[in-house]
DNA sequence: CCCATTGGTTGATAAAATCAACTATAGCAA
DNA sequence: TTGCTATAGTTGATTTTATCAACCAATGGG
């Protein structure tokens, strides 16, 4: 069936949305998938900007500011001007970030474990893999 | 990293809507992925309902009410009632539906081709079947 | 110094999803 | 039969997400 690929995507994406949405908004303030994207990205870029969010996700810089300036809102996040780029503010987790994020990070283990349960490392890699270069065949 | 099978699968995803956007918007009329999904599921479901869109898309009934709406207002399907239940109505494709579900078998065809180039039919059951597991356990 | 570019903010709007209430039919059971 | 509950579908209201366009301030090259 030609389209098994394309279905297989989107339950694949509904089902880990829904999933990820349980097992973090259960406990924790009101974030959404795109919020808790954006805390990855700053906890894995030194000197984070709005713009590094910007590239690494491909949405619209409108969305990335608002979602940023929630986070600042909730006092994860705080942003101070950088010293060498005026235009730039350089994103940081606060301490409550920090506490949140690593709850975060053991949500969402626990997800990918229930998710990968009964798959061998060689298959999740093998799936990563091929999907990447999915990615890079749409770009 | 512990979030790159989250972040692969946000990519993928977010690839796929675009690209698929582009291939199908492009000529056509204003049809979006779950305009699409619906289709598909009206072609491949013998006396297809609203509720086996529901029941196959995980959607709330309120969306899958207006997709179906609209596909009708476009003229792609048309809606009679069923014989046995009068609750239901059984949808199905016009003449102008058929066609334009052919061009968009060609038109996802080509996507699928695109985004599998360079992937052999082994990496891509592989794929297939470790999303399909993915899902299952997500349920 | 000028100007095109870049990082970021905001308002407006569109598109997608969700919730709740409601109608009409179905089907079971007392 | 009547009464009750469940199902299929529709609609209105609202929320969430995403996109577009205009804008400001700072940058950096010519």
């Amino acid at each position: 069936m030609n389209s098994s690929l394309a279905n297989t995507l989107f339950a694949l994406m509904q089902n880990y949305r829904v999933t990820i949405r349980e097992a973090i908004n259960a406990g924790e303030l009101g974030l959404n998938a795109m919020h808790v994207r954006c805390l990855h990205i700053i906890a894995a870029t030194t000197h984070c900007t709005a713009n590094d969010i910007v590239n690494q996700t491909q949405r619209d810089k409108a969305q990335i500011a608002r979602l940023v300036k929630e986070l600042i809102t909730l006092k994860l996040i705080g942003k101070d001007a950088s010293e060498h780029d005026k235009r730039c503010f350089i994103l940081s987790f606060t301490a409550e970030g920090h506490a949140l994020y690593d709850k975060l990070l053991n949500a969402e283990q626990h997800v990918n474990e229930q998710m990968c349960k009964n798959l061998n490392p060689q298959q999740i890699n093998d799936f990563l893999d091929t999907a990447q270069k999915m990615i890079k065949n749409m770009q």
